[in-house]
DNA sequence: ATTATTTATCGTATATTTGCGATATATATT
DNA sequence: AATATATATCGCAAATATACGATAAATAAT
């Protein structure tokens, strides 16, 4: 872009946007999707899973660390990851506090 | 990219993406928050109320439309916007039946 | 009829994202 | 020590996203 305007929008703004950006990829949901399903996952073992060269998943990876969406710890030659849990709590709040459905059969509606 | 491989993915993938997506600029965060604040937004009001040029809002607002996030109805010159309570509904029910946090404190969790 | 207002679209420049192969790095195995 | 294995990083190419000004299109006001 021409210039980048993100700073013009507020933290709670960014800090929802930025944790949607996060999963805003199937490549990353299905990885999120092979953690949560296995409680903790070798990256190999996605790797194997995803349609995608092992150097990209690990881009992906890194972007979900990142985001704070997943935790990593080296075991040895590997890496294990884990959901954070914590972070996907903290954009629920942020997100209802947002769109708090307060008038959703309002008449006026389009 | 070189190739585009969300078709590998599959179709709930997508669909969670596509939604995270559609939030994730702090723009149409922003854009959202207003019209469920005022129920319903005439754009021009959205153009005064962020720091963008109005073509760049009217895209980030088609891009809301096209992933169901908003509805829109012409009024005369004016178009009116309002929120699309169902699509949030379903992403929820999507979001919560992929990330069900089934082991959140399971110890062996990095 | 002419002019003003409102919004969508087009064209364009630039930034960012996605994807891969090659390579680096770090630990395990022989 | 040499080799194998696992993962992260680098460099590059191509695709998308972001942003704006200019313009089109459609209705409202004079």
């Amino acid at each position: 872009m021409a210039i980048n305007k993100k700073d013009e929008f507020s933290k709670k703004e960014n800090e929802l946007s930025d944790f949607a950006n996060a999963i805003s990829h199937p490549a990353r949901v299905a990885i999120l999707k092979e953690i949560a399903k296995r409680e903790q996952c070798i990256c190999g073992e996605i790797v194997e899973v995803l349609p995608l060269a092992q150097s990209t998943v690990s881009q992906h990876l890194k972007e979900l660390l990142k985001a704070g969406l997943v935790t990593g710890t080296v075991d040895g030659v590997k890496s294990c990851y884990c959901i954070n849990w914590n972070t996907f709590e903290k954009f629920e709040k942020i997100f209802n506090s947002f769109f708090t459905k307060t008038n959703s059969n309002n008449p006026k509606c389009c």
